[in-house]
DNA sequence: CGAGATGTTGATGGGCCTCAATAGTCGTGG
DNA sequence: CCACGACTATTGAGGCCCATCAACATCTCG
């Protein structure tokens, strides 16, 4: 929950002028429930890097969209493990995992200064209420995070570790690409930590499988520096989900 | 999608008389609301034993709630492998898949015969635009739905093979329970093969944990009638997701 | 009854984790 | 501006967990 002492609010700049308007909220909202919705989404969030935005066990006070900055999700266990659950980037809408009974059932902290738009619950509610297209936009959304869940599952539950590094990438890639950045060149947002986690394996492993794709001249890597030098070469240690075949 | 030759449907009996109430749709809708909603769920599907219910790539045209039967989920790839995504049984919803884009993204196919509540998209805009309550209860769905994936995502990510058989075992042991079985004693709705491959495990593994619990007298299973002798030993063996601990 | 599906058990090897040491980078303060 | 310590990342050695292959047992159903 939003409430430390390091927090600021202040007054958002509207939806329409905002660059991530074509991957976020505002995606398919027609011209007038954009600004029924603007003027909804009054504020937005600072938090400061490894400041929690919310905890498990919270209150659903608000979904986030973040505008700048990135932040990483993830559960802990009784017994001290963790499991990142997602790093989320500009556009990424946060907060769904306390729709089930107004509770986060996950935490999210930043990984460096980031800048969110808040949305709260209620506001939220009559929103959905008179804007159809949000329901739309909405079930798009928790659609596209259900999607990317089963995507992961499948990769921590069949690929080997440099399938799923590889994998990892070209949703990276991609990602980027449709927000119009380098597909072949970026930066790696999280540590080497965060990211073996995510993906299920030891960093000294992920570390090696990083030495490997080096040498298969697939990618080049300088710390968190990406270069993707044969796109082709990714795809092939990847695996596509396709129609067809039973299990 | 829902063509075969094989299919029929008929008229449904009521919503309001479904001992399946507390659990599927109608959840938290009012009197007034259900009655409304019954009237728009005006059909059942029947398919038999390994018919699908939808393939990837399929439009999206309804959702489904199931009244008798199970229904398996799963994503294949274009290396032959596949990914069991979950398994379903009464009163769980199907079809969230389809929400990003209209379009499945997962299989579905009966692991028995199966009767299903199908409730047309047409309609479900329609009700959402006119039932509050509906639009509550379809967010808590979609949370649940998210976080069920979230404890798939730890449980593949970080836990060992008898951790996961483990948990298994707790999760459907609660399924039951709320649907007022017996925690302690049920059966399987699923081969080993498929249970493995959810698990993210070989079928050889899987059956060696299996022998494993049982030598520890944590649980005794015959074929697919499972037993659990010692709930505590059981919770032991799992992770329960907490609050605290960074990554 | 027989064939195919399903499940169990054993032997073996490999992928990846663990432990440990080293190298490189960042941030803070003198 | 540079030095120091803490953090981050890489690399190697050894061993364990689990996948694979194979054989067998049991069940299901035409």
């Amino acid at each position: 929950m939003v409430m430390n002492i390091k927090n600021s609010r202040e007054s958002v700049n509207s939806c329409s002028h905002c660059n991530l308007k074509k991957v976020c909220f505002p995606h398919g909202l027609s011209a007038d429930e954009l600004s029924t919705f603007e003027n909804s989404v009054d504020k937005t969030v600072k938090i400061q890097k490894k400041e929690k935005l919310f905890s498990r066990g919270d209150p659903l006070t608000s979904v986030y969209a973040i505008k700048a900055g990135s932040i990483k999700t993830y559960l802990s266990t009784s017994k001290g493990q963790s499991q990142v659950l997602g790093f989320h980037m500009p556009g990424d809408l946060l907060g769904f995992d306390g729709f089930a009974d107004d509770r986060h059932t996950s935490n999210a902290v930043a990984m460096e200064d980031t800048i969110l738009c808040e949305l709260p619950m209620s506001n939220f509610e009559n929103l959905c209420e008179i804007l159809p297209g949000l329901r739309k936009v909405m079930m798009q959304q928790v659609g596209g995070e259900i999607n990317r869940h089963h995507s992961l599952v499948l990769t921590l539950g069949q690929m080997q570790t440099e399938e799923r590094l590889a994998t990892f990438l070209l949703r990276l890639s991609c990602y980027y690409q449709v927000r119009g950045f380098s597909c072949t060149q970026f930066n790696l947002p999280m540590p080497r930590h965060d990211l073996a986690n995510f993906l299920g394996m030891a960093p000294e492993t992920l570390s090696r499988m990083f030495a490997k794709l080096e040498k298969q001249k697939v990618v080049s890597i300088k710390r968190r520096e990406v270069n993707i030098l044969d796109m082709d070469g990714l795809l092939g240690l990847s695996h596509e989900i396709c129609t067809h075949a039973e299990v």
